[in-house]
DNA sequence: TGCAAAATAGAACGATCGTTCTTTTTTCTC
DNA sequence: GAGAAAAAAGAACGATCGTTCTATTTTGCA
């Protein structure tokens, strides 16, 4: 993912104008991930933030440049709680395996409060500009981590030497999809049972050691 | 599926409106596949329709009702082009295999065109009301199709006795979600290939026999 | 062919949209 | 605490939205 910045910018000079933007951004993506990027309007925002509507308005400039802001901010949050915290697991499985198990936790909240990523694609996909850039971009640095995270666990001989590493990618991607899929919209009941299972399964047909694809490893079992 | 009509009720007694209206709909399947069903506006729709906004607009009376006849068309075109043909095919692993080649071969052509349950699910998915109704109903209809044919093809012996049958729908889901997000929206350049790899390695890890996974099975070669 | 009915058009409504402009209030600095 | 700068509010704009109403055109049947 993209460096870690020592201080959020947003925050460093404290004046009272960029405080209520991050205030504002921040009732802004509450907005956003629930009605999505094109349904978001200043009216609407503005009476969240109660605020006039030129007043959130002249914090940037135009409505792209807000729903630009939307998008990094989400960007930053996903980072910060699926990507950073995995990344104190082993090199390897483990890493991905933590990996995997954020991003369900986070898709599993997300069953309320709905993806950024997810609507956004479909609201953006055939849309060209800066937001679908901005979002297609960020999906992409996210899809890269979890390309590295599984060629890492190839060359540390926890998968097979000789697996498709981007083709994994692709259908842990379709789990994760799937459940928010079923979970949000479907509303089906075992989505998130189907999504574990899932992930096992995979584990198991890309040749990954027994002790990983059990969900609770018994840790005295001999393997 | 729902049982096939004998003769399109828009067709049948063939007076004036309702050849407008089924030209309406066709447009607005257009727009809306597109833009979505949320972006679907009658003004644009007129446009596109060569009539008046209010010529439009009385052939369904209210904005909902509009969205709810794309919706239909968009279902009853989904069952002609995916299930029915499928139908063909012998009941068990074949007709499942067809099921999802169709149901494939559909989302490519989407790649360009757009996929109503797949966008509609994102606009809908906490905007309760009659249109997500059908648009859930639609999807589930679907689902239950695919549901029944993995079942199937276990009854006829094509697929191992005790395999888990929803979860093995929910994985194909996935990989159907994943090559329309790849492709659509990342315009990642292998995901079809992905999807039929992905295909396979389900239908491996569910027990089908050789002559099913392999995408191009060479006849003369002894199993 | 004439006439009622159906279909379409046209104008206008209130509401909301993003945006611009001007004015008032608040904040920060000297 | 005064005064400049920044932030927020308020009013208004043109455009578009879904919808309603009335007027006109087209259709289908006797």
């Amino acid at each position: 993912m993209s460096n870690p910045k020592p201080v959020d910018s947003d925050q460093r000079a404290a004046h009272k104008g960029q405080q209520t933007k991050a205030a504002i951004v921040e009732a802004a993506l509450g907005l956003a991930t629930q009605i999505g990027l094109e349904g978001l309007s200043i009216g609407a925002l503005a009476e969240v933030a109660r605020m006039s509507k030129s007043g959130v308005f002249a914090h940037f400039g135009s409505r792209e440049e807000l729903q630009l802001s939307v998008v990094r901010a989400y960007h930053e949050r996903f980072e910060a709680e699926v990507f950073y915290p995995a990344i104190d697991a082993p090199r390897g499985l483990p890493r991905l395996v933590a990996l995997f198990n954020n991003w369900t936790k986070r898709t599993t909240t997300e069953i309320d409060s709905g993806c950024l990523y997810i609507s956004g694609a479909a609201e953006f996909d055939d849309r060209p500009g800066p937001v679908r850039d901005a979002l297609a971009s960020s999906v992409n640095t996210w899809l890269a981590a979890m390309l590295r995270a599984v060629m890492q666990a190839k060359e540390e001989g926890h998968l097979e030497a000789d697996i498709d590493a981007p083709q994994m990618v692709f259908e842990i991607h379709g789990l994760i999809l799937a459940l928010h899929y079923e979970a949000r919209f479907l509303k089906t009941s075992q989505s998130l049972t189907h999504t574990a299972k899932g992930f096992e399964n995979i584990l198991k047909r890309y040749g990954a050691s027994e002790m990983f694809t059990k969900p609770k490893p018994v840790a005295l079992k001999p393997v």
